[in-house]
RNA sequence: UCCUCAGUAGCUCAAUGGCAGAGCAUUCGGCUGUUAACCGAAGGGUUGUAGGUUCGAGUCCUACCUGAGGAGCCA
């Protein structure tokens, strides 16, 4: 029996009879000779087979296969420059396990297809080696991120997905029947993160967050998977600090570990290449500045009005300048969160960072440096008119022992689809969940 | 919610208001080194829906539906 392996693995094989599992990705043939090529999930490699060496029927079945049949196959492993892989199999069996029929054929063609029919078969779009290489990448980075916490003593907690009121009271949420009370999907552990941060020190979350805006743009989807590090003691310099080493981290393991995947999506090495901490820093002002410069110049279409948040062409113009992220701070106080620290120079301020990816991927991180002070926490509820009741225990971590402390949050599929350089980012998830857009 | 664009064969697209077409996919035939292989043939259509203008509408007009991109909002 020859061992069974997989397609990546097939290097170690040369010479010697393997068997792989996987499916048909395509047939080529020229007469008497076939060309099939087979994937394996890991990876595709050609097979050989002459109608002269094999029996009759086995010429056939292959020869009759059609796309994405699932197959058994024996074969011996041949080195072959022509080969993309570097190998190639000389066929010597193919156990088909499933058929596809002809009169239902794999619907999704080697040759272009629309965003609507792959978005409606994405079940089966998964399969292509595009979507292999970014699903692979983003495996990396959530190991890489997992990776960077634990070296770090980072311990991980994981916050409710079900929740009371609004976290934030900004974003708009899921409802949800909970036994005929009203529950929200989270939009952020945020705010249960800060008590486990008071409890174990340096913590972390990664899961699923929900956001029920209407946003129908490449950088917005309702489900995305969020990670958010909460650290005791730590300031706003700490925080900015940690989420420049983290971005360069990740980067540098996607960089070490799925070249060949970078490869598969063309994405241009040398730009990643750069991404090293530290990261360029700008207050909100010398941003504000630097807009208002662009616009002077005819760089920009819209004037930037001096107290705003930064809309999308603003955040894409500044990062532009750019060859790594950039860390905007102390924005006004007045557009951001109702938990974050005044800045002591400049109470209009909040002590918060948004971190900006390069290549117009636009916010990848916010964070910030959270309120201490029970009083003006308290304050700051009423003025958001958010229900007192629901923030008791929140404003609890402040009466109980408060100290200073930082986090952050990054959407993790703005981050894939900036390290794969992507059109959107509905191809950094298996199964994206969009505005009005549930199948499959 | 608003703005812009699109909807024709299973898929990707063409068709000046005048016979609804091509490539891919599928089927059949050919080819002993193909690289989204190639060559030949066949089958495949309620042109998103409803109404209107016209001798005549895929094409023009109105409404609606669906999708895409963007704005706002956000990670």
């Amino acid at each position: 029996m020859a061992p069974i392996t997989t397609i990546e693995h097939l290097g170690q094989f040369d010479g010697q009879e393997v068997t792989l599992r996987g499916w048909l990705y395509n047939l080529r043939e020229s007469g008497k000779l076939l060309f099939p090529i087979f994937r394996d999930g890991t990876g595709q490699v050609q097979g050989v087979m002459f109608k002269k060496a094999v029996s009759e029927e086995l010429f056939e079945s292959v020869k009759s296969l059609t796309q994405e049949s699932s197959v058994i196959v024996t074969g011996k492993v041949r080195a072959e420059k022509r080969a993309p892989g570097g190998f190639e199999l000389d066929l010597l069996n193919v156990e088909v396990m499933q058929r596809v029929p002809e009169d239902s054929p794999y619907p999704i063609s080697l040759k272009d297809h629309g965003v609507e029919f792959l978005m409606e078969h994405r079940h089966l779009w998964l399969r292509s080696p595009r979507q292999v290489a970014i699903l692979r990448i983003r495996s990396e980075i959530e190991r890489a991120m997992h990776d960077f916490f634990y070296e770090h003593d980072f311990t991980r907690a994981d916050p409710p997905i079900l929740t009371p009121a609004a976290c934030e009271g900004t974003s708009t949420l899921f409802p949800v029947d909970y036994f005929d009370d009203q529950a929200y999907l989270t939009q952020s552990g945020q705010l249960y993160m800060e008590a486990a941060a008071m409890a174990l020190g340096k913590v972390y979350s990664f899961g699923p967050t929900f956001r029920a805006e209407k946003s129908k743009t490449r950088r917005h989807l309702t489900e995305f998977w969020m990670v958010e590090p909460e650290v005791a003691y730590a300031t706003l310099e700490d925080i900015m600090k940690l989420a420049e080493d983290f971005i360069s981290f990740i980067v540098a393991r996607v960089l070490e570990t799925r070249r060949h995947e970078l490869g598969v999506l063309g994405r241009d090495v040398a730009l990643l290449e750069n991404i090293k901490a530290p990261f360029p820093r700008l207050s909100y002002d010398e941003a504000a500045a630097m807009l208002n410069e662009g616009f002077a110049k005819g760089e920009l279409e819209n004037a930037f009005e001096y107290g705003n948040d930064f809309g999308s062409p603003d955040e894409t113009y500044i990062s532009s300048k750019f060859d790594r992220p950039v860390m905007i701070h102390r924005y006004p106080a007045a557009v951001k969160a109702f938990y974050m620290e005044p800045d002591p120079n400049d109470l209009t301020k909040a002590l918060c960072v948004d971190v900006l990816a390069p290549e117009g991927y636009g916010e990848v991180i916010g964070g910030s440096q959270r309120m201490g002070d029970y009083t003006k926490l308290l304050e700051r509820i009423h003025q958001h008119e958010l229900p007192e009741e629901a923030f008791q225990w929140y404003l609890d971590l402040r009466k109980f022992g408060g100290v200073p402390h930082s986090g952050f949050g990054m959407g993790l599929e703005r981050a894939v689809a900036w390290i794969c350089k992507l059109d959107h980012v509905r191809e950094t998830i298996p199964f994206p969940r969009m505005l009005h857009k549930m199948y499959p």
